[in-house]
DNA sequence: ATAAACTCCGTACATATATACGGAGTCAAG
DNA sequence: CTTGACTCCGTATATATGTACGGAGTTTAT
């Protein structure tokens, strides 16, 4: 295994467009490959794990440069400026769970109340995203 | 109490750029006000507190028309169809969570690791993001 | 060895979410 | 009733994140 494979295999494994993967390559987000044919760029299956972890970084809310900075953890730990990166993601992600627990917990109610013909009398998701 | 306002002091409550106030209006994000003196549009405090919902929800991970659908739930419960929607939107809040909770768990590993003197064995990030 | 499919590159366009600009009208304080 | 701050509108610009285009070179299957 460990297959190599062009541009074009990589995109459809990893299920994104070829731009995708060249404006990847041009962020510093995937490291510039190897070019041995005809000046085409050649992957390994790390690529394609690499573009996942991307993908799901991006889905919890996390920006482009801030996967940049945990991809760039990786391979330097024990270094108290990386640590301090990882907690305030950390920070940040718990910070994250909270509120989405309140939206939850809100959401729930108001389907539980939709479900039933209790009475209107605000919203709940109003009601608990505002008390800050 | 319930004041009267311009929609500098909007803005400045709210504490967001007036021509963002401006965009949401044209987004269907926000009523269009009554307009009394000279065209002057004239808000109360119900629109500080919609933003700052509209603010808090994009920080979960809405985006503006989601967060559309959401404020149109207000006031029509006990209909499937917006049921329907709160219940999408629970789903895909608790997906998010599970992610979260995973990346929390990954981060809080990571920053244990860091501060031992331990040995890196690959980054847990990516382990735990890679699996699906 | 040729045609189809793929890749190259630079650049342009697309979408969501704002922000900024500029000239004209309006309001409020002195 | 003038002056400065505020608001109006339409439009342009900004940023992040991709997508698309088009002509030329490369690889692969037949």
């Amino acid at each position: 295994m460990d297959e190599k494979m062009t541009i074009g295999r990589l995109a459809a494994a990893a299920k994104v467009n070829v731009e995708t993967v060249r404006f990847y390559q041009r962020s510093g987000l995937i490291d510039e490959p190897i070019r041995p044919h005809g000046g085409y760029r050649t992957y390994s299956d790390g690529d394609i794990r690499r573009i996942r972890f991307i993908k799901r970084a991006q889905l919890l809310g996390f920006a482009l440069d801030e996967i940049s900075s945990l991809l760039r953890l990786e391979g330097s730990l024990a270094c108290s400026s990386t640590r301090d990166l990882a907690a305030r993601k950390r920070a940040m992600v718990e910070s994250k769970l909270t509120d989405l627990q309140a939206m939850k917990i809100a959401l729930e109610g108001m389907v539980a109340r939709c479900g039933s013909e209790e009475r209107n009398d605000g919203c709940p998701i109003i009601q608990t995203l505002i008390a800050d």
